[in-house]
RNA sequence: GGGCCCAUAGUUCAGCUUGGAUAGAAUGGCUGCCUGCGAAGCAGUUGGUCGAGGGUUCGAGUCCCUCUGGGCCCGCCA
């Protein structure tokens, strides 16, 4: 962690050399430059000076340059040079290099985790799947993106709160309960499938093609939904029940994951508590609804948005819009409404934590979830719109410094030779939407039993040595690591073509490759049969791929910190990556159980350090780092 | 009609927030490297008018405008 250090040497003594040369001071950039040959910082500051100080860029360089190097004793700068009007500034490893490993000694378990979150309280809904069905490769990407800025923000040291949103008294569930109660699915799977798979797949699909035959079964759908919403009748407690034992599905596939969460908030407990009537209130008072008393809202409580149609909040027959449901829960969250919620423990999760539920009376543990000074809300760009209104209402209520942020991502499509196989043609297009009605998706659970599959054939061949179970242990951590790494890499706002054959990879820019580069360097620990020498001598590493590795390693907490501070999963990947190739490049360049003993010494050091610096990478990204593979 | 997002090697993508030095990976194709710390690796090679046009700038893949192509959103549905 100690390249910040560097980075903050090298801008203290441009910013002084600055005022010590008479330039007036200006924001200047501090970043690496293209070729290693240029160092490892480099300044721009020349080219913006240029013109009020009618020099050239490579004058002004030069002068800095000069200035800078009379003070460098004591930094972390080894040298700072002036090439084509930029400043650049060497690292001096034989400071850097001690200071890096020694963070890394002092607590290996937290090394490269910055306290940039201050303890302050965050908030994070993923998931939020309707419980009528499993998990397609669209609701991987939300759970996979959810939880690893859960860790990002755990690992800066925030308070974090997950929560799972469950919409258990909409249409879907209605779907799935008209076709239980009168259409006459058995309620059992027929073919030994998961119970959230047989909602899906059969019923939820089946049921949508009768719609299409049977207006009135449209009309049951109205009733049951009715029913559902007022929560007392026969038919209430039944859907209940069928959710519950959905969800209970979803949630194994999530926490198959390596997701967890806080806290199941059930939409029928928002709706009940009339949590509503008192957001309703709360935006009255605050003159942001207002009863349009002509014009085609007429009779409706309408909110006006920025740029927006005026939108409804409260038909004419009194009722409220689906709006309606989300802004008292947005408010709720952040803790702008009184807490109408009581708490009970519904299941511990893989990882030891309780997971809570929302519960109406009744005895409650005394838990706080909401109130928190950010909150964000994960869900796919299509509700960017209406994600956008709610945030425009939150911050008119007077949030308080408080912020909702809604972090929106695109769909996870299907490539033309995955559609093929459901026997759609897509002709000339790249890729087609998923469809739950249709059935035209691809189920979480395949996709990780099909990776599972491909990696228990190569664990084989590789440890013979393994009983059945480490092999199944092994072959499911690749296929975890494979899934997560691959819908983290990318921008969040690029469409994925998910295509089956593809995404079973193992090599290249892959999870498996860092979890690769993970075992080989605990396997040259191992083989080195000695403990690790605090005292090594760790000037003696000098040679250009050991230098690059420090370098890597000293940069996580910078990299951590920013991911954080710009919600980007995906440069955590990136940084995995570029760590991982740098030990790739040291292991072949780099003996090391046959140097002399004080080299040899130093390089245990350098790999244990990596490994460090890699497994707090990987927890991050929710990746095993696995001792064999 | 209005709004949002995307467009960079054959393919999938970094780089764009905050303009700066010969535009980087992976994958695919071709070619090498295991008697040596694990070849899920490494090295080499092939491959780019950064969608098009204009503008701002000493300097544009990056900022602004227009256009083209693709996707999404815009109900007193949820």
């Amino acid at each position: 962690m100690t390249f910040r250090l560097f980075k903050e040497d090298v801008r203290k003594l441009v910013k002084q050399a600055l005022s010590d040369s008479g330039y007036s001071a200006v924001d200047f950039d501090v970043s690496e430059p293209p070729q290693k040959e240029f160092g490892d910082l480099s300044c721009n500051v020349g080219f913006l000076l240029a013109k009020q100080a009618k020099k050239p860029p490579q004058k002004i360089a030069a002068e800095l340059a000069d200035a800078i190097r009379s003070h460098i004793k004591g930094t972390y700068i080894l040298s700072a040079e002036h090439a084509g009007g930029h400043v650049n500034f060497k690292a001096d490893y034989s400071r850097l290099s001690p200071a890096t490993l020694d963070q890394a000694f002092k607590n290996p378990d937290s090394y490269g985790y910055p306290d940039s979150g201050q303890g302050s309280h965050i908030i994070i809904e993923h998931t939020s799947v309707n419980p009528n069905k499993a998990l397609h490769v669209g609701h991987m990407r939300n759970v996979i993106i959810g939880d690893t800025l859960y860790r990002i923000m755990k690992a800066t040291n925030h308070r974090t709160t997950v929560l799972n949103y469950v919409d258990d008294s909409g249409l879907q569930v209605a779907d799935i309960v008209v076709g239980f109660k009168f259409v006459g699915f058995p309620l059992e799977p027929t073919k030994g499938q998961k119970f959230d798979h047989y909602c899906g797949d059969e019923v939820y699909v089946k049921i949508n093609e009768r719609y299409e035959k049977d207006p009135q079964l449209a009309e049951k759908r109205k009733l049951v939904l009715k029913e559902i919403e007022e929560g007392k009748s026969e038919i209430a407690h039944f859907a209940a029940d069928i959710t519950r034992r959905v969800m209970n599905e979803q949630l194994k596939t999530c926490w198959r994951m390596k997701a967890r969460y806080d806290l199941l908030n059930f939409e029928s407990h928002i709706v009940v508590s009339k949590l509503w009537s008192k957001a309703f209130e709360l935006l009255k008072k605050n003159g942001i609804a207002h009863l349009e008393v002509e014009g085609k809202n007429n009779g409706c409580w309408v909110i006006e948005a920025k740029d927006e149609e005026d939108k409804v909040l409260v038909r004419s027959d009194g009722t409220a819009t689906y709006i309606a449901k989300d802004i008292p829960y947005a408010a709720w969250k952040l803790g702008l409404v009184d807490d109408p919620f009581s708490y009970l423990e519904f299941v511990e999760q893989w990882d030891g934590s309780m997971l809570y539920a929302t519960t109406l009376g009744g005895k409650s543990e005394s838990k706080k979830f909401n109130g928190g000074e950010r909150v964000i809300t994960l869900i796919d760009s299509r509700q960017a719109r209406l994600q956008r209104i709610i945030s425009q209402v939150l911050s008119k209520i007077g949030a308080d410094g408080r912020e909702y942020f809604h972090l929106g991502y695109e769909a996870v499509t299907l490539s033309s030779d995955t559609a093929k196989a459901f026997g759609i043609d897509i002709g000339d297009r790249q890729f087609m939407h998923m469809s739950g009605r249709k059935g035209v998706y691809v189920n979480a659970d395949y996709v990780l039993d099909t990776l599972h599959a491909k990696a228990l054939e190569e664990v084989k061949t590789r440890n013979p040595g393994f009983t059945e179970e480490q092999l199944n242990a092994t072959a499911e951590e690749i296929a975890i690591s494979a899934i997560r790494y691959n819908m983290i890499k990318q921008d969040l706002d690029k469409i994925i073509t998910f295509d089956v054959k593809e995404s079973l990879s193992l090599e290249g820019d892959t999870g498996p490759y860092l979890q690769y580069a993970y075992a080989r360097s605990q396997r040259i620990l191992e083989k080195s049969g000695q403990t690790l020498d605090r005292d090594a001598p760790l000037q003696m590493l000098t040679h250009e791929a050991e230098i690059a590795l420090i370098k890597e390693i000293s940069k996580l907490d910078l990299v951590v910190e920013e991911a954080g501070n710009s919600l980007s999963p995906k440069s955590l990947a990136r940084y995995g990556y570029t760590l991982a190739t740098a030990f790739n490049l040291f292991f072949e360049k780099v003996p090391v159980l046959k140097g002399e003993p004080d080299v040899k010494a130093a390089r245990l050091v350098l790999v244990w350090a990596f490994g460090v610096a890699l497994k707090n990478t990987l927890r991050i990204l929710g990746i095993t780092a696995l001792e064999r593979m």
